[in-house]
DNA sequence: AGACCAATTTAAAGCGCTTTCATAATGATT
DNA sequence: AATCATTATGAAAGCGCTTTAAATTGGTCT
């Protein structure tokens, strides 16, 4: 039996036309299921596929949901990477959409490729991360009435557009919370100084959660690497834990650099926790096999990436209705790697 | 001024015909430069962007390339994964031609994702990694006529195909040769037993280095970990080290082993390289960072994607032409895990 | 002036699907 | 047997481009 190459191959073979058998395949039930199943028994025999580029120019449909891969910066050596595109891929598989993983070169800028992406119709949304205080993409692709959901949102008001975030803001007040009630007084952050929402937050939290006591004998000794480069984050972590006056806990915004400030920490012989208390927030692999084991916060990637999928679909499926937008609680982590303060 | 969101309306507004406005765009030389330029500087101020979908279809070419993605077993945590895409997609931009990441989900066949794949004419060729000795992948391609490149080789004669490897043999054999004449004579091998074809050839080099030396007093331990997962490696490992007459030279066939080498070998109070001598395979940035550093050989990550896109534009342009088949020789990086035999 | 040729441009077909609208078949009801 | 829902299928247009083959333009030569 040779192959149909193509839908009228495959409606002659059924003696069918190509409408019916068009239809056939998509489960329309204007069409008998009988047919439908003759269909697609023939079309599995016959190894018919259909033809995207065809399928995509007559729907206007692409079948692809775009997500963008900066190959600057950290690009693919994030360590989510691989488990949320892996959520994202299953959560569109079952409605046939595909991720089409959009490199973005490193010499161009984002935003135009973006645009292009876009413009030239190879996407039918878009899933955006690592979303910055006053990202120009969003509104972007507001303007062009793109669906898209964000990970991560804006700084500003956060409504006009779907997103789901992990509550950085509240794991950091909790953190702090934790650590207070354990006796610290003495507080570090080791945070980043890219425009990154997550970041603020994550501060933020710390921050109110810091005012809110009142006390005076606290202190917060807070840092930021400017560039996120090995150089950068080591400059960050020796301001943090050079000089007098050294604090008992640190918060670190990203569990590798809180990784770094555990082994900097120990190079320098403080003992953890018991001289210095430390948690993270991501909870990547890696937090779980150092010694001491890292507390931290786990950041649901793979619920987030399921859920985003479903959102996107949703918004793609019925670009009118109301967006929505999902708070995840950050679960706490408990590790090894706070404790009671030190003894002053 | 409004945009131009399809071709006609271009060639309208220009009082040109599609198809001259068409060619104008893909610079053909049969129409006058005079033209191009204006058609482009019309496209650019309307900000026209060529549908992908009719491109396709009318032209037969996707204007895609495909990588496939697998969402199982290591898939993104690839420590090279980053540096190769990055170095395919600026291989292909210069041609226009973008580079589709797609996930292979974790459920399904890669085979029947990859047939899928050509068959929907997503993809005008592909690009292969981590080809096993008798890889069906090419054998499918190559009846399907698809262009296609392989990074690494089949076990089998390594012809009717493009392919471009990292010469693993010969740096094997060369690693082993170095250690001999540092006077090691108790050789350990840390390999995988996945069908991988390039830790069979890093196996050869070492095992025909070896023989070749026909020298009574040389012995191997050679130890493949049954799983590429964390106790599966470690396992491999603890046959290395325990027992008597330890190795006191050993190769891994991948530095993220060696690394867990090093550390377990540590951990059991050895002294590298004083006790035991260590090469690895492939110079993963880690390699640099850990203590003593790694001596290991350079896979060339980066070099080899820039070629692949080469070889790959190429046969796509010419498909009768021969195949392309390069061997790049590795570069041993000489670092401090490798150093003279302990006396005995 | 007419013929010729190269340099430009265009008309029109068609890539392989989806979808609108129309038609045909079926069975139930009078 | 005629009527009407209902259900199932088909004809044909068209998505936005590329490309083949043909037409037009303008210059050069006799």
């Amino acid at each position: 039996m040779s192959r149909a190459n193509s839908l009228s191959d495959l409606a002659r073979h059924l003696g069918l036309s190509p409408a019916t058998v068009s239809r056939a395949l998509a489960q329309h039930d204007a069409i008998a299921l009988k047919t439908r199943e003759r269909v697609a028994k023939a079309a599995n025999e016959l190894g018919y596929v259909p033809n995207r580029a065809a399928q995509a120019l007559a729907s206007g449909r692409s079948g692809f949901v775009g997500f963008l891969l900066p190959m600057r910066g950290r690009g693919l050596a994030d360590p989510f990477l691989g488990e949320f595109v892996s959520g994202l891929t299953e959560g569109f598989a079952a409605k046939g959409i595909e991720l089409l993983l959009s490199a973005v070169p490193r010499a161009g800028s984002e935003l135009h490729h973006l645009e292009n992406l876009v413009n030239s119709g190879r996407v039918d949304g878009m899933v955006l991360s690592r979303i910055e205080l006053d990202d120009p993409r969003l509104a972007r692709l507001r303007e062009r009435e793109v669906p898209f959901v964000a990970h991560g949102r804006t700084g500003l008001d956060g409504t006009g557009y779907s997103w789901l975030d992990t509550d950085g803001r509240s794991a950091f007040a909790q953190a702090f919370d934790l650590l207070y009630s354990l006796g610290h007084r003495r507080f570090g952050l080791l945070s980043i100084s890219d425009p990154l929402t997550f970041r603020v937050l994550r501060e933020e939290g710390l921050r109110s959660a810091f005012d809110a006591k009142g006390d005076p004998d606290l202190s917060l000794r807070h840092v930021s690497c400017a560039r996120y480069d090995a150089d950068g984050r080591a400059g960050a972590i020796a301001r943090l834990l050079n000089g007098p006056e050294r604090p008992t806990a640190i918060l670190a915004v990203a569990d590798g650099m809180a990784l770094e400030l555990m082994a900097a920490a120990q190079a320098r012989g403080l003992s953890i926790p018991d001289d210095l208390s430390i948690i993270g927030f991501d909870n990547i692999p890696a937090a779980a096999h150092v010694t001491p084991g890292l507390t931290t916060f786990d950041a649901r990637i793979t619920e987030s990436a399921t859920q985003l999928a479903a959102m996107l679909l949703a918004r793609i499926a019925a670009p009118d209705q109301p967006h929505d937008t999902r708070l995840l609680e950050a679960q706490l982590v408990v590790r090894q790697t706070h404790g009671p303060a030190p003894p002053a």
